[in-house]
DNA sequence: CGAACGGTTGAGAGAACTCAACTGAAGTGG
DNA sequence: CCACTTCAGTTGAGTTCTCTCAACCGTTCG
């Protein structure tokens, strides 16, 4: 796969993931707080969208940042030639528009997937807010933090997971983020085709129909109803124990 | 290489990047003035390490922030088995410790790959400076944003890119780091091994070494003395090409 | 001098890709 | 209402790329 410095284990292993069992009571809870807190001290704009809709293009000036209510969007890279690259998924809670601060213009266009409200937080007016309320500006820190955490551990995996892995790692994620915010995580509607899933694997699509296929065979998830979008995960915690015997594997 | 959704061109191309060619006056005068702001709001504590020295590591509770002035250091991903996974390089005017902000602890060792110069911030007197100076709050978001971006290129790189191209793409940006810190980009050494350089790309050290091999086969660099990591590269923008070339091969 | 380490190179194996055929579902127009 | 088309998905066969295993070289260091 590649080099070893020494042995590693399950590189998706982020620890706040690991711990899909958290209490019922406080599921989804510090997400529904921090929203709480942004919408009483910010008073954003609220706007609906529905599955195609994109809130900001690669190349426009920065100006707003964009906070995810409901809903899900896609991150995609478009190059020069028109070829996209999926490099990020949004769920509730989740900021859009960080990468584009540094720059002062957007490198990639964010669109809906699905009827999602978003609310828009205009940055300059975000700034003067963080000086009069310090706790706005450790919820920003702490969202960029993540967001920063979440690329490198999807590079981790990228560089170290076989094609299975990465795909059940991808399920294990997606279920994990969906558990985090209080929603059901043991079935639930991939909303990608499986192009898109493998664009942002880095796989080709056959491989990923592949992997699922075997997934079924191996029992670790099921289709729901012909349409094979929808899927069960009658045990999530194998999902994480197949990704981390899948990357002990090469450690002998 | 991986599911294409429409064409695509070079993932690795930052557009920072592409202009390595800046005007020489203003060469690295950016990353000076921002270190230089910093220096005289925060009076950072200095601290020269030296090659193998760790700043912080995994598993630590979060406290500072840490700026480099010079030298060179890696981050490695340290599993509980104890496999390492170099995800990030870090430069002069780099910041180090983002990804912790949001856990409460550093989830990587910072390692110094070179004697170095260290700035140390304490991160709630980073919160206190920013409410008093405002420009202080911007240079965090910009450095915190850039390094989301460098993370989402390298995504890409990693999905998209074959062998070849990946590390072809690797010694452009490294040069261009340097270039955009004044430093020369058309002669350097690599301070990596080709097992570190395999272990950040996602390759085995086989095939850094088959690749270089065959770089230098193709003049797109030379090797300076016997030691076979002083690297040359005559012609910048032939890597850049290089790279764009090789991914859009596969669009037919 | 011998051991350890970084690096190179070759041969064979294996993983993922490409190309291609086929299915089923959904949508369109005559 | 039913051909016809399109699109997502599955599966197979062959190819290609990268990895694995191995031998070997040169340098450094005890």
């Amino acid at each position: 796969m590649q080099t070893t410095l020494a042995p590693i284990e399950a590189p998706f292993a982020r620890p706040q993931r690991l711990v899909p069992a958290a209490p019922a009571a406080a599921t989804g809870q510090r997400i529904a707080d921090r929203l709480r807190l942004i919408e009483t001290v910010l008073a954003p704009k609220r706007r609906i969208v529905h599955a195609g809709d994109v809130i900001y293009r690669s190349g426009e000036a920065f100006s707003h940042l964009y906070l995810l209510n409901s809903g899900l969007f896609k991150l995609l890279s478009v190059s020069a030639e028109g070829r996209e690259q999926v490099v990020g998924l949004k769920f509730r809670g989740d900021w859009m528009g960080f990468g584009a601060i540094a720059k002062g213009a957007y490198a990639c266009d964010a669109v809906a997937m699905d009827t999602a409200e978003v609310w828009t937080v205009p940055y300059d007016e975000l700034l003067r807010a963080c000086a009069a309320h310090p706790a706005l500006i450790e919820i920003v820190h702490e969202a960029m933090s993540s967001e920063i955490m979440r690329d490198r551990d999807s590079l981790t995996a990228m560089s170290t997971l076989p094609a299975d892995a990465r795909v059940v790692a991808f399920l294990h994620d997606w279920a994990a983020a969906l558990a985090d915010r209080g929603l059901r995580a043991d079935q639930f509607s991939l909303r990608l085709t499986r192009a898109e899933i493998g664009n942002y694997l880095g796989l080709t699509l056959e491989t990923v129909s592949r992997v699922l296929s075997k997934l079924v065979r191996e029992q670790l998830i099921t289709f729901n109803a012909p349409s094979r979008r929808d899927v069960c995960i009658p045990d999530f915690d194998a999902l994480a124990l197949f990704v981390q015997r899948r990357a002990a594997r090469d450690l002998h």
